[in-house]
DNA sequence: TTGTATGCGTTATCAT
DNA sequence: ATGATAACGCATACAA
């Protein structure tokens, strides 16, 4: 049952006090430097380095600013110096609350060096990477952070051409075009898997998101084929699934799974919200968990530790990535590093009762 | 149990190749020129709007522009125009997936319309938003999505200088900086408190965040309490509580309340996840829901919907807040429209099995 | 410590 | 339809 109550009032237009306050002129550093009776280049320094100047002048300029309310114009000072303060930032999604901590995490230490974010949706398309890794070129970013491994040519070479510091952080590129901040996608599936196979289950489903177009999700198949293999198990294709992302997906997918000729024992979940779909399933059919199955997840969202039973899962540095990410590009855009950097923040195993 | 795999592998510092590709060196609108055989002026009014140069010309920049590889310089031609394609956006916290859809909203009406997103998290203080503010209004965005509604008057006087359109989100503000697009949060927490009246539960008990400098919070509380009022319930104080956000805190207080003397029949949380979290702790005490105590909680989020039994909550336009809130300002910013405007999106129950 | 001249890359304006 | 010229507001480089 849904109960509506919509309300819309546009108001009549009222206009904007077009004389109230000193509205519409802003004020230059020009108008600063003739009320402290300075040059602008004194006033220019005393803001961005008031070592510089006077204790005298300093304090003038800071008073003049105060009074005709000035606000730098980073435009103009970008242009002039050819740096900005703006990072930009290229998510697959933003809907998905998978990528705010990492979001979190750079814009945490951006925010404290004094820079800028500006962030883009690409969804999950190189495409649209592209498009807006030239708008932010075309912004003058000192820097970049891109969730994607996968670029087109064309994106590729304005970074190139470009000559600024890229971080990649979706998984550790084979050829990176700059830097990387992440972990193994495949060591991380490999490992959940051998988890469960030293926990004695012995037919285990493995649940991705669509691999087409996805390397994380093919990175994470690998390293569950690995891990059968390294203990002598057979990889049965029947128990090698791909579902969409939500929650009704992971439903369906354990339906599906226990419903077949040979259900498994274990199911991982190796992405999004599945295996929470999953679990709510299994609660509602009155399957128990993890006699009748095993469920393990592969991000340590918060619901995970508070369903019943909690589910087991991967620990990923999501937060730690962006933060790192954004120091390793900071060092490289205010010259304390050069060269390109790769780092591996790994991952833990989280295990719980739902296995 | 928590298994470790950490690994850090800074890579040997592999310097940038500098003589492969063009790097460095951007190209100006003056090379696409040259090579096109044409002056700057024309190639800007190629690329801004085609249809004011011959088709022959058009084609000879497209060319030229592809040869050199060029990247507009939009601090430049921002500078110049005294207009910039970049809207600024402040919100409470980035970690926090309830703001999720509303910045999808944002950067999918921006994005289709040419223009770029600057975030920042000013984590629930006036400080920390005016110095955004102020930092955005440096950058010369072209307007400022704010969720917030409580301002320093230092911004509030920087807003005014600036004279760009201002889109408040957080709540139907009484005096509002500009324009807002919002629901009630008093009108949906007494509206919910009555929903669970009409299904006759008496002793309805009220979960909010903490009202210290939390307007929403205090919104929902006199919503609530007006509910009350207006059917001739009397409130008892116990029934009232604040708790900070996460499900460990839902879990915390629906134990409080229903081990306390008079304990209520319904809990609404009027709040974050703490809904959820209480209905976790419940499954773990086998305590009924909502035979034993009936669940309400304010927003829609996806696992309301999937756990067992599913949540009753209200459903927030939170997506459409971001698409309308960008989509007026859009209207002021490129001058489809002037005057002030305030929307009231509205709100619905959503009944379920948790009441 | 402070000031002067010049240029950053683009667009507005006026001219052709 | 296209071009020449002059800003836009600030920082670099040098001079005082």
């Amino acid at each position: 049952m849904v109960v509506s109550f919509p309300v819309m009032f546009p108001s009549p237009s009222v206009a904007m006090p077009d004389d109230a306050g000193a509205q519409g002129a802003a004020t230059r550093m020009r108008d600063v430097a003739q009320r402290a009776g300075v040059s602008p280049m004194t006033v220019s320094r005393a803001l961005r380095d008031p070592s510089k100047v006077s204790p005298a002048v300093l304090r003038l300029v800071e008073e003049a600013v105060r009074a005709v309310g000035y606000v730098p114009n980073r435009l103009a000072g970008g242009l002039s110096s050819m740096r900005t303060n703006v990072v930009g930032m290229v998510v697959p999604s933003l809907d998905n609350s998978l990528y705010s901590p990492t979001i979190q995490g750079v814009s945490a230490v951006l925010h404290a060096a004094g820079y800028q974010l500006m962030i883009g949706e690409c969804g999950h398309s190189p495409q649209g990477e592209e498009a807006l890794v030239a708008a932010f070129l075309a912004q003058r970013v000192a820097g970049l952070m891109l969730h994607g491994v996968h670029h087109t040519e064309a994106a590729a070479a304005m970074l190139r051409r470009a000559g600024i510091p890229v971080v990649e952080t979706g998984s550790l590129s084979a050829k990176p075009l700059d830097m990387v901040v992440s972990y193994s996608n495949e060591a991380a599936a490999q490992a959940m898997t051998l988890h469960l196979h030293r926990l004695g289950y012995r037919r285990i489903a493995c649940v991705t998101l669509p691999s087409a177009g996805n390397e994380r999700s093919r990175d994470r198949q690998r390293g569950y084929r690995a891990a059968l293999a390294s203990v002598g198990l057979e990889a049965d294709p029947a128990l090698l699934m791909e579902m969409p992302p939500g929650l009704a997906s992971g439903a369906e997918a354990v339906v599906r799974l226990l419903q077949s000729p040979a259900p498994p024992d274990a199911v991982f979940f190796a992405g999004d919200v599945l295996a929470a779909g999953a679990l709510f399933e299994c609660q509602r059919r009155g399957w128990a968990v993890p006699t009748r199955v095993a469920l393990a997840a592969f991000d340590d969202i918060d619901i995970l530790r508070h369903v019943v039973p909690p589910v087991s899962t991967l620990r990923l540095p999501r937060a730690e990535i962006g933060r790192r990410g954004a120091e390793v590009l900071l060092d490289r855009i205010e010259g304390r590093a050069a060269g390109t950097v790769a780092v591996d923040l790994g991952f833990e195993i989280v295990q719980r009762g739902s296995t």
